[in-house]
DNA sequence: CGTTTTAACTTGTACGTACAAGTTAAAAAC
DNA sequence: GTTTTTAACTTGTACGTACAAGTTAAAACG
């Protein structure tokens, strides 16, 4: 069975995308270009960046052009408000655990399957300030199959997720969360400078990704008090 | 300037959805019943169904059809994890407040516009529990502007957003989230029957509907110690 | 009667054409 | 030199055709 034609053009157009050959803001080329380039017609150019549109890899202007955007803003995805996106960029991030071979932890909220349980490991832990208040605490964990060194390479601009896309092409395609109110353990609440058993919100993660089978889990523990978690979603 | 073809189908075929005329889980008419109803190209009732699809008000299934759909799992919407779609449906809902016009609450945590504040409002309170365990305290308010009649009709199945889509045609489109977790206010506690002080999320939310410049804002207490909030996105 | 094949449906992909509509920069008019 | 017009691009809509591929029930076969 063959690969189909607009899949093919999808499939190319994503790969320099990831790689980094359009950066943010450019445009790709035209219907027209991508017509005679791969020997196409109109219609299997228009699907091939319709799916793209779909998967939030790119914008269409009528009359201009498909510019290369922002994935993650696509994804309804929590983060917290004021951070990473916001204007006073004074916002810094700290390892507390660099990315190490370890065990599945029982911390894990969500379950975890056969398959992964017979992997080994690879966790991570880091904590995110803004200006000197630390705001939230992540322990990330997920098989390390596939991932060839990956523990022993820096994060593209300090994201996990970029990387993962520009090393490895694997895309975050969806995520399941759960929300607890809880108070803080003394270990979560030294982290955080808060008093102990203060109330924090303690969101567990599985995230999907273009690669069945392989997930990517985490647990946070934010203190809202000065920066609550935002979430949003739009058709 | 004439509507769209496909713009007229798929206004079409909507409106038949929220009506009822077509229920969950029932065909559509295929693309080319469409072709000969409407006079147009399967190009054009291909691209109607397409937008239904993005919409989230059906699937379509290669070889069988166009399949309505529940429109709500398409949304990323938070709920509460074990509720209203579990198994056991030992779910209960009361009004603390039934709709009726009143004032814009400064407990609402989103900005709200000059036009609305220069409309009245209508506020409903309710209390939902998992058998006899109170979950969740939901505090409603909207401009009461279109909706005429609003104040006085029950909800269909109980649900506030059906009765929008089926008296008003109104859908959800997005949805704005903040995520706050708190200490109870002796009110919310004696409520959710909690100690005071217990650790309780809150959760701030505007909804964003099909019709512009009309909005939805909520402010969700939870209590989250064995029924946590869920919420999953998928591409 | 039970199984296999066929035929008639469905949606999916891909071809090609034409014109509408938004954008932009060069050419023409003033 | 400034403004207006035009022309050359872009994506959007809509036409029509053809075949591929998934689904299902009736027809043919054993």
């Amino acid at each position: 069975m063959e690969e189909r034609r607009y899949k093919h053009v999808q499939n190319f157009l994503k790969l320099q995308i990831q790689k980094g050959y359009y950066v943010v803001g450019s445009y790709l080329p035209s219907e027209n270009e991508l017509c005679s380039t791969f020997s196409i017609t109109r219609t299997t150019a228009r699907k091939a960046l319709e799916e793209l549109l779909k998967e939030g890899f790119i914008d269409r202007q009528h009359g201009k052009g498909s510019i290369v955007r922002e994935r993650r803003k696509s994804l309804g995805l929590l983060n917290v408000k004021g951070f990473s996106e916001a204007v006073g960029k004074d916002v810094s991030t700290v390892f507390l655990q660099h990315p190490k071979p370890g065990l599945w932890d029982p911390a894990i909220h969500f379950t975890i399957s056969e398959t992964e349980l017979n992997e080994s490991c690879v966790h991570f832990a880091r904590l995110r300030r803004v200006g000197e208040v630390p705001v939230m605490i992540e322990y990330n964990w997920l098989a390390d199959t596939g991932l060839k060194g990956f523990p022993g390479i820096d994060f593209i601009e300090g994201s996990f997720f970029k990387t993962l896309s520009q090393h490895y092409h694997i895309e975050i395609t969806g995520s399941e969360h759960e929300l607890r109110a809880e108070n803080a353990t003394k270990n979560i609440a030294a982290l955080l400078k808060i008093p102990h058993d203060s109330p924090i919100l303690h969101i567990s993660v599985k995230f999907h990704t273009s690669n069945n089978n392989f997930f990517i889990y985490s647990e946070l523990y934010c203190n809202t008090e000065n920066y609550p978690v935002g979430n949003s979603y739009h058709l």
